[in-house]
This record gives C-alpha cells, sequence and structure tokens, in this order.
DNA sequence: TATGAATGAGCCTTCATTCAT
DNA sequence: AATGAATGAAGGCTCATTCAT
C-alpha cells in the first residue's frame, strides 16, 4: 500500500525510471514491447517477466493468463494513446476544415510513426488485422472509431453540405490509406523509396504530400459524385 | 532449391507417376492456405500435411524444413502472380496515362480482393510486414518492385516531364496505400464502412473512388509542387 | 499445537475478538469439507481459505502448512466424532448383547451416511485408506480403535466363553465390512441396487438386514469353529 | 510392423521379458503401477515414461493424454481380469449352488489379494470409488456388473425360489463387502489383527470363514425375510 | 496479528524434427 | 522414396509457500 504510493509519487517525479514502478505496471510495460515486437503467440511469458523483473508467476498472478495481460496491455495502451489525441483534438472553429485537415494528418503521422502510445497501439493493430484476437472489438471500439469519427467529421465539413455518406466514407479510408501504409509498410518504403528516412523532416514532408494529396483527391472526389458516374471501366477486367 | 527442380522435371517426363510427385505440389498449396489462414507460427506441420494427404515426414523429406516449405510457398505462389499480372501488364501507347492508371487500380483491386494468386500473396506480404522472415527480400524483389515499377512509370508519365523523383514516389505510394488498406484493415473495413461488402460491385465502385482521388490527388501534389513548399504548418506539434 | 491453545484461552476470556478468533476454527471446517469433497491432494489452500472468508497465508500462520491444517482437521473432527459416539456407547448391562449389537450396527450405519462428524471422518478415512499420509496411525488410534474395540466386546459376548480371539475378529471385520461397503462404495451401490436411495427408511432396513445376517453368520461361524476345519477347498485354485 | 510382430511373439514366448514389449504396451503397465501406487491425480506423466523407458512426449502421441493413458489403462486392465475370471465362470451344474459360492468367495478373493490383473482393477476401483473421473461408468459396466451378475445367481440359488429381488441384493453386497473390506482397508486390518498376514493360508482361512459367515448369514435372512420384519429396532436412535 | 504480493519448482502438453525401416 | 513411431526442448499454467509490511 504505502511502498505503492511512494512509487506512484516517485512515477510522477521521474516517470523515466522505470525501475520504480509496481510490478503490475512494469509487466504492461515490458508486455507491451514484447507483443510488438514478435506478436501475442511468439512472445513467450517467460520473457516478458525476465523484461520486467518479475516472477514467471507474476502475469497469472496479475493478469490470469498471457490473454489477460494481451487484454490489459490493449486497454492501456489504448487508453493513454486516446487520451493523448483529445489533447490535440481542439479543431474546427475559427479554422477552415482543410486547416484541420493538415492538422489531423500532420498529428496523427507524428504520433504513428514515432514511439508513442499510439506508435504501440498501431504495431499491436497491425498484428491484429494479420491475426485477429478476442481483443480486436475492443480495439476497434475505443482506439479506431473514435479517430475515424473525428475524421469523419472533417472530411465531411471539406465536401461540403449533404454530401452521400458513402463519399466521406471512401475519402476518409483514402486518407487514413495513405497515412498507414507508412507505418504498416515500414520495410517495404524502405526499399521503395531508400531517400525516406522516418525522421522529423522525411514525416513533415510526407505529411505535407498526404494533405495535398488528400485535399486534391478529396474536391476531385466531390467533383466526380457532381457530375456522377462517368464510364464505369473496371468491368471489362478478366474477360467479362 | 536443387531437388525440387528434378521433381518438376521429372513432373514433365512422366506424368504417369503424377500420384507421387504430387505430394510436392499438394503440400505447397495446402501449406498456401495455412499459411494464409494461421500464419507461418501458427500453422502446424501435422495440419499442414494432413490437408495434403501426406506424411508427417514429408515435409521435411521435400523440403528440408517447415521454413523451406514456406520458402517454396513463396516461391511458387510469387511467380504465379507475377506470371498473372504479365498478362494484364497492357501498358500506354496508345491509351493516355490515366486510362492506364485506371486500369491498373482496378486489376489491381481485384486481384487483391478476390482468391487469386496475387490474393494468396498480398496474404502472406500482409504477415511479412508484422513478422518478416528471411524470405521478405526475395518477396520485394520478385512481386512487389515489378508492381511498383508499373505503377512508378504511369505516375510519371501523368506528372510530365522531368519530375523530381520523390513526387512520383509519394504519389505511387498514396495510390497503393488506399488500394492495400482495404485488403489489409478488412476487417476494420467491415466495422468502419459496414455497407462495404467486399463484392464485385463494390470493388468496381471503389476502384472508381480510388482512381479519382488519385487523379485529384496527383494532379494537386504536382501543382504543389510547383508553386513549391508553402507554409510548413507541422512543426509546432509537441509544443504548443 | 501451542498457539492453538493459546487461542482458544483467549476464544474463552474475550468472546467479543469472536471475529478474529475464528479464523482458525472457520479454515477447519472449511477444510474438513473441501478434504472430504476433494482429498487432500485436489484441495487446494486457495479455496479453503476463500470458503473461510480468510486471507490466502492463514493457513500457513495458523497451521504451519496444507499439512498441518490437515491434520487439525483430522484431529478436530476425531474428537468430535468420538465424542458423540460415547454418547450413545450404552452397551450392555441388562440387553442382550445380541440387541447391543443390533443397536450398535443400526447406530453405526445412522453415523456413517448421514452428514455428522462421524460421516466427515469416514470419508476422510477412506481417503486415508487408498493414499494414507502421517495422520493415519493418529486415524486408527483416536477413532477406529475405540470403536472396534466396542464391537469386540459385543461380539465376543455373542460367540460365548473363551472364544478363540481370532474367529471374533474374523466376525467384527464381517460385520464392519458389510457396513462400510455401503458408505464406501456409494456410487457402486446406486448402480447394482438403484432401489437403495441412502434414505432414513433405507438405511433403517439395511441396519436389520446386517444384523440379522451377521447374526445368523456369527453363530454359523462359530459352529463351523466348533466342529472344526471341514475340508479347505480353496487350495486347488489357480492349480486346475 | 514388423518389429511389432517379432516383439509379439517373443512377448508370448517369454512373457517376463518386459523390455520387449512395445512402448505401447510399456506405457499401460507402467501406468498401470503408477496409478494403483499414486492415483491418477499424483502419478506424474515424467515418472510414467520412465517407468516405461519412453520419451515424455509418448504418452500424448499414444494416447492423447494422461487422462487417455488412464483411460486406456483401465480398459486394458479391466479386459484382462474379466478374462481371466472367466475361466473360473465355469459354476454350477452338478456342484449345489453353496460350493458354487464358496468357488466365487475363495476366487475372488485370492484374484483380489494377490497382484493379479483384478488385483490392479481393485485397487484402481477403490480410488475411483473416492475419487471417481469418468472412466467410473466404464468400469462398472466392464468390470464391476460382470462379477456382481455371477454372484446374484448363485444367492438368487441358494436363498430359494421366488426370493424377493431385494434380499439377494442385500445377501450379495454384504458378501463382496466382507471381502472388498480386507483389500480396501489393508492398512486397518494390518492393525487390528495383526495375525492376519495377507498369505495364501490366511487368505485360504479368510475364505473359510467368509463362506461360513455368509451362508448363516443368507440362510438368516432368507428365514427372517420369512417371518418378515419383526421389530424395527433403530427408529429410537437420535431421539425420534 | 494479519495481509496479499511475490516466488519458483514442477506439471501437462505441443510441435518440429529425426531415425529406423 | 516414403513411412510413422519416437524425440526433447520449450511453453503456459498451477499452487503451496514466503516475505515485507
Amino acid at each position: 500500500m504505502f511502498q505503492t504510493l511512494i512509487v506512484a509519487v516517485l512515477a510522477m517525479i521521474s516517470p523515466s525510471n522505470e525501475q520504480e514502478l509496481d510490478t503490475h505496471q512494469r509487466l504492461i510495460e515490458a508486455a507491451a514491447r514484447m507483443f510488438v515486437e514478435q506478436g501475442f503467440g511468439s512472445a513467450k511469458v517467460r520473457d516478458i517477466v525476465a523484461r520486467a523483473g518479475a516472477n514467471i508467476a507474476a502475469v497469472n498472478y496479475h493478469f490470469g493468463s498471457k490473454e489477460g495481460l494481451y487484454a490489459a496491455v490493449i486497454q492501456y495502451h489504448s487508453a493513454q494513446a486516446i487520451a493523448e489525441l483529445s489533447q490535440h483534438a481542439g479543431d474546427d472553429g475559427v479554422r477552415g476544415p482543410e486547416a484541420c485537415l493538415r492538422d489531423y494528418v500532420c498529428t496523427f503521422l507524428q504520433r504513428l510513426l514515432t514511439d508513442t502510445p499510439q506508435f504501440t497501439m498501431s504495431k499491436l493493430v497491425a498484428r491484429e488485422m494479420v491475426d485477429p484476437t478476442a481483443a480486436f472489438g475492443l480495439i476497434i471500439e475505443k482506439f479506431i472509431w473514435p479517430q475515424y469519427q473525428a475524421l469523419h467529421a472533417i472530411v465531411r465539413s471539406i465536401v461540403g453540405a449533404k454530401p452521400s455518406d458513402e463519399l466521406v466514407r471512401r475519402c476518409c479510408l483514402s486518407v487514413v490509406g495513405q497515412c498507414l501504409y507508412y507505418q504498416f509498410a515500414r520495410q517495404v518504403v524502405a526499399r521503395l523509396d531508400p531517400e525516406f528516412g522516418y525522421g522529423p523532416a522525411d514525416v513533415e514532408r510526407l505529411a505535407e504530400h498526404i494533405v495535398a494529396f488528400s485535399l486534391g483527391g478529396i474536391h476531385q472526389s466531390a467533383r466526380t459524385r457532381t457530375g456522377d458516374a462517368q464510364q464505369s471501366s473496371c468491368g471489362d477486367v478478366d474477360g467479362r
């Protein structure tokens, strides 16, 4: 009890001093790193507890099972990431929606590509996408959906009054698709575009590109939507 | 490697002996399904050989190890996918570059989202991205790079003469990012956009959107590039 | 041991402090139920303390170890059962020895088959028989031997003066064997004789049977004993 | 395959040479010993495989799990015991039913108290009685019921025409109760009757006693049954 | 005195791989 | 060439016990 309090206080004073965190928290952080690096299946409890300086039985004691630990990691980092985002969620009002989009993309990319709770979450989400676990529903509700909603509002403003929902959805996914690709396909980007080094300057220029590209894309999509379906030009593929 | 070749040659020479020789091929196909469904780590060789109707020792006998089998799967399906793509590599010439982009995106998305060798490969690539193996370099060289090059040429044509390489690269990745998101994040899309059902009609309309969005984006990016860096508006993040 | 005594004395001195002191007793009772239901090995101290509303460390604190708790349970319930028996130890005197036997069997069976301290003990004894612990000697001395002695006296009276010890011992064990079978082999009885439901009426009729059967058996044995060994008819087994 | 055959033949030639049995059989026999000695829960698969000279994974390979091995042990020894019994099941006809009872008890006791498959089974059954597993139903059907039926027929003959079923059942259970007590309560017998040493001569005299006692008991019970319920003399216990 | 977090030995099981045939 | 029984390292989890407070 008392010790816990002291530890908590120390954690506030010197949050870099991980040594002083309690076992519960140390396990979550060590596990987060391991799950990000190796995935749920490949991460070994023995390695996690070693990294956390805890006993092999600590995982079951604190979280019931390896899966329970995973869920705790998801919940903790999800909450952290959302809390962090909400600080910068202050949007429109005076600024126009395009400035909001610029802000959204810049923040999103910076968080996504540097070592923050959101970075951790995105890595875990990437793993969930190819190997979904029971925690996937939780992730979408608590982590993905709020972010998507914010973007949706911005895009809706840009497109203008009474947009068909589908158009907005398509544009939102086009925006996030561009961003996430740089996170998800880091290794591929490194080969296809060796000059992109994921440094702060790189990320800044990337954000500029995605904003410009997306604004152009959104406006073009809205225009196309107005003029309605030109000609379907995909139907002839594969011989049908 | 070498043995595989021998087997393939023998298969051509004596097709009557198919039953035995097919074990090799049956293993590759069964393994491809299992690796796509469960990933390399979670797929069990017992399940693979059961699905292939082969003996438990067949994997090590034919491929040396589970990893050898995985490499064989990558190589086989990569070759299949490339062969299939080259059939539709119909490029410019008479058509304008924008029509080529339309064709590229349509074909890419259709292959990506339906059960073809490329679909198999994309699933495996998605797994490689979060859990790279020794086969990843091979995949990029043989599977990803050729497709990227084709797109690069198209985008280069659209942007116009002497484009800075970076602009083209950025635009290419923006295009593929949009496409791959629908493959990679199927489960998320299903929740964020429940009306999108991955049916042929859905895919066709999606392709239309991505083409329009991307053309708008490319042109806007090119324009922005010309007028050059307006103001950097991301640098103040984290400091306000 | 010593500490237990102190606690008991304190309980008498300051009954207001019962809540805390009762932990000791609550543990014994919870443990008795668990040991009866699941056996020493399968019963978990976590479950026992949970059932007793005590702390996980309480077992080791009060009894030194799980085994210490088990010994305490044996001792406590053994004393309880013996105390209870001595109330009905009403023996011969005016009544004849056959009436005493009837009384003994009736009481024995009723205690054995209903939820009394003796019932608890018998269940534990059954477990000790297949998995003896260090407490087994104690059980025989304190719990089994007194009861056996009482029966021995009765049977000795029935058989008559100067019986060979062996005859009496044989008959005693024949009597208790019949009784204990219904306790020990409850599950088997339930299948071989589904009409026997272990209700009060069933037990009463069972007692009648065992008394009649045993009296017939004792008299016959005594007669046979007098006429001495007829012919040995078992020796040829395995060789025919 | 071939080796298995050779081993099987060798097993017939020199059944004492356990070394030559195949792993499957060696595991069953080693497991039987361990389960008899320590019970299902306390027996460790590591010890079993060590005793069988097999690998730790052999249990799961051959029997799926520890429980599967247990079931195999039950089935094997149950079949062995029944097969052995059926050789001596040749009963009545010329001999009277009382001679049959004598034969039954002699055989039963000898098998029960010496190291035969039935001995093994009885030990396991004793454990099942205090700690039933899923195999208990199997045991009753395959092992206990056949033996009970044989005794039932004999007792029915002794009691005479049209006996109430209950009387026969009661007498049967009185007979087996006497016998099983010596097996089940070995340790108690050793203390209450130290002169009984479980040697062949002891067993022979015990059989004589149980036969005489039981015949006297059965006849007395039948007589009592005819004269019907004398007076219920148990109802006054415990104050009702 | 009493707590509950922490410990570590040990258990059953899984699984890719090997070996004798 | 192909089989399948056998291997052994390693993994997650259980549980009685201990220790600092």
